[in-house]
This record gives C-alpha cells, structure tokens and sequence, in this order.
DNA sequence: AATAATACGTCAGCTTTGTTGACATTCCAA
DNA sequence: TTGGAATGTCAACAAAGCTGACGTATTATT
C-alpha cells in the first residue's frame, strides 16, 4: 500500500467518499466549463468539438500523421476522416504525402486554419488562466498531479509523448 | 490587472500560453480517463454517459424534480426525457407526484438502480482514489480549486448548491 | 371565475460524433 | 513478389444532444 497505519485518524480524511463525490462532480462541472468558450464560437459554424481537436493537435504537432492523430484522439479513422475532410476541403488543413512513406499523410494548418485555431484556443486559454491565477501556483501544480493520475496508463503515454516535443 | 510590475519575472511562468496548453490538454485527457471505467461497465448494457449522470444525480439528491435535473445537467427536457423513460421502464428509477405541487415529480432510485449506480460509482471512485492518493492531500486541495475557478457562474451555483446539501 | 404560467410528457425531425464492416489503393519491407 | 501497414471511402447505424409544436394537469394571478 503506503505510509498508512499509525496516521489513520485525520491524514486520510480527503479519501473519504464524500470527498471523491466532490471530486467527481467538480470534473463534471469544470468540463462543462472547461468547453463552454470554444463551443459558443464554433456554434455559430458548421464545426463541433471534434473539429476543435483536430485543430488544436494539428496546430501542436504540426506534420503529424493521421495515425498519429487517431492515436491521440482516440477515436475510429472514419470518424476522423468525415472531420478532416471538412477541415481540408474549407481550406483549413493541408495534406502533404509523406516523403519517406508515401502513404502517410502529413497535416498542417493554412492561415486560415491558424486563425481559427488561435480564436478557439485563445477562449479556451482566457478561461483557464483566470482560474490559474485565481487558484495559484501551488494549486495548479496539485491541480496537474492530480490530473496525470487520474489519466489512463494508455492516456499517459500519449501526453508524456506530447510533453517530449515542445515540454 | 492585479499585483503585477514588480514580480514581472518567474513568479508568473505558470501563466504562459505553454504552461495552459498543458493543462488544457491534462484536462483532456484526465477527463477520458474519469469517463473511462464507467463506460466500459455501461457498454455491456443498452445505457451510455447520459444515463450514468442521470443516476449519479437523483442517488446524490433523492427525490429532485425533473427541473432540478434539467438544471443540473443542463440539457432540454427532451433528451433528459428520453434517458428517465429508459431507466423508469427497465425499474431503475420510481416517479412520485408532488405531494405539494402536484405538477412535480420526484424521482428516486429503485434498489436495481441504486445497485447499478454504485457498481458505476465504485468504479469511478476507485480510479478518483488512486489518483488523490497518488497525489496527496495538499494538491487534491489545488486540483479542486483550480476546478472550481474553471466553472462557469451558472454552474458554480450549481455546484454550490450542490455542495450544501450534503456538504 | 377566467386566464396565464408552470411542470411535465411526447411526437417528429435534425445534427454531431461516435461506432462496425467492407473494400480499394498505395507502398514498405521481408 | 507478396504480405501487411497506412490511408481513404462507402454504407448503415447508434447515442445523445437540439428545435419546434402540441397536450394535459396543476397552480398562480388577475
């Protein structure tokens, strides 16, 4: 287990289970929160969160492969590719056939795909920096723990590999 | 703004658009994570994420209103409709008439619906346990500030309102 | 007493985003 | 040269959201 034993009394109080319902529904809420900015933009266009996405890891990792992005995202490549073919044939996203691998697939944003990423991502930021600065530092790093040990192992992976490109 | 000026150097590095970035993605990710293990439990069965809100709510507050959840999990009455109708014919769930407003109805668990929500809650909780202890008390503190901060007005009330019945 | 507002349910139709399954193409590598 | 990987695409479907319209109790207001 851990350290547990003698420091039964108080020390573990924040493990209860009204504690973790807490926990469970400020997830829940924040969420909400946490995609509400970025939803109110793309409402008013023919794009929903998915779109969002792509952009955003499109954006972070620019060049990277669909299969790359599948992985990430986690979702089935048909329902990746209704939204990349959007994205490409409005002019947001460009295709560039791998030059080692030819049957790769290589994806960046145009300008105009920048542009929108930054308008979504600036929302998306704006909110998550008042609630930074409203917690503090030593919140948000407790906030980050917490976050990378609720993550799938599989999860994990896939964010300690982003975290390696520009970390 | 706020303090500012003179603490212009390293006490704000973990406001950069690169220090958000990582926490935005964190959050997508953890939030996969949150959802995954009851999922998994509800793809067996003919119910998804909207039913487990469902029941995680009225186990949380016997006896709300229909309004009350709408509210809560801010959807229209139509979808909420389609998933109480599910879980009232399969037993899951008991309507009861208003004894005070007769245009109300209450809702509560049944004993299968009460077992399905703890197998789904345990599940959750369990993933939520690891993580808090993984972390330690001082940063689940941070983790649920940070949250908290990250909610809209709207559903902090909620949240808020929450908190106070069993809080 | 009449009227308005509220709470709830329901029908119909639509959208987004996910899923399977099947199949073709292209290309790398053994 | 052949098997398998990476990609794209078609079709059909499901979950879960949405709007709009309408009906029925019940309560509140005038």
């Amino acid at each position: 287990m851990e350290a547990g034993g003698r420091e039964s009394g108080n020390a573990l109080l924040f493990l209860t289970d009204e504690q973790l319902r807490k926990g469970i529904e400020a997830m829940f809420f924040a969420y909400r929160g946490f995609t509400a900015d970025p939803d109110r933009i793309l409402a008013d266009m023919a794009y929903g969160r998915a779109h969002h996405r792509a952009l955003h890891f499109i954006h972070r990792s620019p060049g990277t492969t669909v299969n790359n992005l599948l992985a990430i995202l986690g979702v089935t490549k048909q329902s990746l590719n209704r939204v990349l073919r959007a994205l490409v044939e409005d002019g947001l996203v460009r295709n560039e056939v791998g030059k080692r691998d030819k049957r790769e697939r290589h994806l960046f944003l145009t300008g105009t795909g920048e542009d929108l990423e930054r308008q979504l991502s600036d929302a998306q930021r704006d909110r998550m920096r008042t609630a930074y600065r409203a917690a503090g530092p030593e919140a948000v790093a407790g906030f980050r723990q917490v976050l990378e040990a609720m993550m799938d192992n599989e999860m994990r992976k896939r964010y300690d590999a982003l975290i390696e490109l520009k970390g």
